[in-house]
RNA sequence: GCGAAAGUGGUGAAAUGGCAGACACGCUGGAUUUAGGAUCCAGUGGGAGUAAUCCCGUGGGGGUUCAAGUCCCCCCUUUCGCACCA
């Protein structure tokens, strides 16, 4: 007989929702904790890893629930994007309405699983109330300056049809769609991520982020220290800069490294009289796949522009190579080449017999360019370098930056590898950027009272694969707010990135009409205490998210410095080695699931498979193995409803010893299951060690003929077990509570104590070794002294064996545990 | 190439430097049952032995220690991240 799940499941949704159990009530008397879970995609259905995911954060919510926090877990969906317009334009409806089809799908599902979940609070991203305020926050930052309109050339996808940020070109193709990403040049609209390159190296403000996902970020923003210096170019006026992180190396600078994107490579390739070869490696070079700079078979190519300028620290006149070994992108664009003292350099120099000057000696001053084989990368003393001679390398560069500033020919710089936000994206659902085009005016803000800015809606989608809204004449023609003549409404929307960065804030005060939130809930609320989601969001929506937030509270809409103070990123969930995908044939259905076992053995089994971070692998068997768990826990108590009630009130004593083992089982899981949740988040041996408990109760037979005393350490060892169960298996918790008797929600009881008095034993096992290997045991009582324990040590049957015609040289003695003999 | 994490039974996995394999799946045998994807009992790393017990065993090799899956060094494999960052 399985266990009336579903009716049970029902009942306990439908009670808590009665309740209003998840409903957010601030209360400044009481801690709080937030909890939330990356939010889905409106897809229109959950998935395994949705359902892993959100019962790792719902195990956390009802934890916290149980030791009296005022916990919020609110739950909404991330629903502008490109898939929906996609979906949209295949079907030939309007992703409006296929957004608010799936939404309703998602949120019956969601309620099939049981979540504690504050829907009074849900979003949408791609509704009206919600977008407003991106486009609000859009002019608080403009108007802070943090908004810049930059023409250039952009990661275009050809499929999506929309310029994509930096992060989401992956090795040349598109994050989504994985079609190639081609240079596009057009006018973007971005957000100054980099002003706060700086602090958002600073993790001090954190607790608990995976350490993988601070260096990815760190790795992205990639902070170098170093100069900036100017060289002049002979026969013009024209300078360029260069960056280098080895200011110390300048003297030793033979040519100039420049790609043909630089600017001034570009105006030199218009000149009348440009060089064949010139021209041609230029056009070849930008042309070539980027990604191939990144294979191991790329040679360093490149051709003299036949420019020179004028080295600024000693007046060498060096030659300006065009080279396809340099970024554009990163630091001036332009690098300055010091053989002997970077390896790209000193292979680049061999190749085409260009000057190599030694800068840097090492210790024994032995270095001569004949014997090089390679770059001299290390710190020494420097030489060759005038009045910096015999300086150690290290200490001179503060001294050359200094020099280099008086003298106006470079200055002491920083430089990071992370890139302003491109934020505008040539496709209809999305947010409108709140711009107004005026031929007089400019780019002129909407003002705050035309918020939002809508989406028209009858509008037809696919019509063509451009932007919908170009077309849209009666949205898009308007009058300039500044000078009431004709204007045209900006047709970018924003990254839906934008909708997911601030998201947790609107969640806290989703309702309000004035505001993004209240800054009394935000001081409250957040930061959210834990952050759960998918290890891919580490340089994006969690970076995006830590600047956005920086953003509002130098905005004084909040004062915390960090959205999300713990962050786990859970695993995939796997079948058959891949991760579930439609494509593969893999996917299984959580709804199915729940349909036959249950919301709460489906949980059980997701949190009992392995540790939250790592992957989940989905197996039928298992399933079923976690459903005959609970239906064990089910029968327990079930058999034994009449004993438990009994003895409900029947305190265990301390000082009587029958079915010590149990009591001592019943304790010791309640110290261990709240220490691998709180501690660790490791939920599986926290299952396990019910599961473990579970055995030693039904071990106990003929309950009926036990003694009151007995009875009552049963009863105890029995009533733990739900009280346990409940953030995991929150449904058949209740259920089991309330059979026994309780008129109370579970966790109303609080969390269970344990008593370290009764953790206590009398006498110890100690396992003795000879040379490291065990070679028997003995129970002793726990006060025994350690000569006492050394002397019957040696006693033990099978350790005299052992020590016979031998030596005892010394006796190791770890109290409680254990006799290491050595001889 | 650089960096990080990981490598343990047939499987998912456990083990503050202290009895390796908890817990679960699967499998084997048994009980009960008209039947079982039900329940209960016993067994289950490999090898030797009737048994007590012994030998081997956490990717490979060394080392530290009374004691190493765990700490240190070298190597191999896998996964992830970064990849000309001047």
């Amino acid at each position: 007989m399985e266990y009336p799940f579903e009716q049970i499941e029902r009942k306990w949704q439908k009670k808590w929702q009665e309740v209003n159990l998840w409903q957010a009530k601030m209360n400044p008397e009481k801690k709080k904790y937030y909890v939330l879970s990356m939010f889905p995609y409106s897809s229109g259905a959950l998935h395994m890893g949705h359902v892993s995911n959100y019962s790792i954060a719902d195990a956390i919510t009802r934890y916290f629930l149980m030791k009296g926090y005022n916990v919020f877990q609110p739950m909404g969906y991330d629903s502008f994007g490109l898939p929906a317009e996609n979906f949209a334009i295949q079907n030939n409806t309007h992703p409006q309405l296929a957004t608010e089809d799936n939404i309703k799908t998602m949120r019956k599902q969601f309620d099939n699983v049981g979540f504690g979940l504050d829907w009074s609070n849900e979003i949408s991203t791609s509704r009206p109330d919600y977008y407003k305020w991106n486009q609000w926050l859009f002019k608080r930052f403009y108007e802070k300056g943090l908004v810049i309109k930059k023409k250039a050339h952009f990661n275009w996808c050809t499929d999506c049809q929309t310029v994509l940020a930096n992060e989401q070109v992956l090795e040349g193709n598109c994050w989504r769609c994985d079609e190639k990403v081609v240079l596009k040049e057009m006018e973007q609209w971005f957000l100054k991520i980099t002003d706060y390159a700086e602090e958002l190296l600073d993790f001090s403000n954190v607790s608990c982020w995976p350490e993988r996902v601070i260096t990815m970020q760190k790795n992205w923003i990639w902070k170098s220290e170093g100069s900036k210096i100017y060289f002049k170019l002979i026969d013009s006026d024209k300078k360029i800069t260069v960056f280098t992180t080895r200011p110390d190396t300048i003297f030793g600078c033979t040519y100039l490294a420049l790609p043909p994107e630089h600017p001034i490579v570009i105006n030199w390739l218009k000149e009348s009289n440009v060089d064949q070869k010139v021209k041609s490696f230029c056009e070849k070079t930008i042309n070539s796949d980027s990604s191939l700079r990144t294979t191991d078979d790329f040679t360093k190519e490149g051709v003299f522009s036949g420019k020179y300028c004028i080295n600024p620290v000693n007046g060498d006149k060096i030659p300006i190579w065009i080279t396809n070994y340099v970024l554009v992108e990163y630091g001036t664009g332009a690098v300055m080449a010091v053989p002997a003292h970077d390896q790209r350099d000193f292979e680049f120099a061999k190749k085409h017999d260009l000057h190599i000057k030694i800068v840097i000696q090492n210790q024994e001053r032995d270095l001569t360019v004949d014997k090089m084989k390679e770059a001299y990368l290390e710190s020494g003393f420097l030489t060759h370098s005038d009045a910096f001679n015999d300086m150690d390398s290290i200490s001179s560069m503060k001294a050359i930056n200094s020099w280099m500033e008086e003298q106006g020919i470079g200055n002491k710089a920083v430089t990071y590898k992370l890139k302003d936000w491109g934020i505008s994206r040539q496709r209809y659902w999305g947010t409108p950027i709140p711009i107004i085009h005026c031929n007089k005016c400019g780019s002129v803000l909407v003002p705050d009272e035309d918020l939002p800015v809508e989406l028209p809606v009858d509008i037809e989608v696919g019509k063509t694969r451009q932007n919908p809204l170009l077309s849209a004449e009666e949205w898009l023609n308007v009058k300039c707010p500044k000078c009431r003549g004709n204007a045209r409404r900006e047709t970018d929307t924003m990254d839906t990135f934008v909708d997911s960065s601030w998201y947790y804030a609107r969640f806290i005060d989703s309702h309000n009409k004035q505001k993004p939130f209240s800054k009394e809930k935000a001081d409250y609320w957040l930061p959210v205490d834990q952050y759960i989601g998918g290890i891919e969001h580490a340089c994006m929506h969690l970076m995006y998210a830590r600047f956005i937030h920086k953003v509002l509270r130098d905005l004084n809409l909040l004062s915390s410095n960090e959205p999300f103070k713990r962050l786990l990123t859970q695993g995939m969930v796997i079948k058959d080695g891949a991760k579930m995908s439609k494509s593969k044939g893999n996917v299984v259905e959580p709804l199915y699931m729940i349909d036959r076992y249950g919301a709460d053995t489906v949980r059980v089994f997701m949190l009992f498979a392995s540790p939250p971070d790592k992957d989940v692998e989905w197996n039928d068997e298992g399933v079923m193995g976690a459903f005959r768990f609970l239906n064990r826990v089910w029968r327990l108590i079930n058999n034994n409803v009449d004993i438990i009630k009994k003895n409900a009130n029947n305190t265990v004593k301390e000082s009587f010893d029958v079915l010590n083992d149990l009591r001592y089982s019943t304790h010791l899981t309640i110290k261990k299951v709240y220490e691998d949740i709180e501690n660790r988040m490791h939920f599986n041996t926290a299952i396990a060690s019910i599961m473990e408990h579970l055995n030693n109760v039904t071990a106990i037979k003929n309950v009926n003929l036990l003694t009151k005393q007995e009875q009552a350490v049963f009863a105890e060892a029995c009533l733990v077990i739900p009280r346990l169960l409940y953030p995991f298996a929150p449904h058949i918790a209740e259920e089991l509570w309330q059979l026994t008797g309780h008129k109370d929600l579970i966790h109303e009881a609080g969390v269970l104590q344990y008593r370290a008095d009764f953790l206590k034993k009398d006498e110890i096992t100690y396992v003795i070794q000879i040379k490291g290997k065990v070679r028997g045991k003995m129970t002793i009582p726990v006060d025994t002294t350690e000569d006492e324990i050394r002397r019957q040590a040696l006693k033990v049957d099978n350790v005299e064996k052992y020590i016979q015609n031998k030596t005892v040289k010394k006796i190791v003695v770890v109290k409680n545990k254990l006799v290491s003999i050595v001889v």
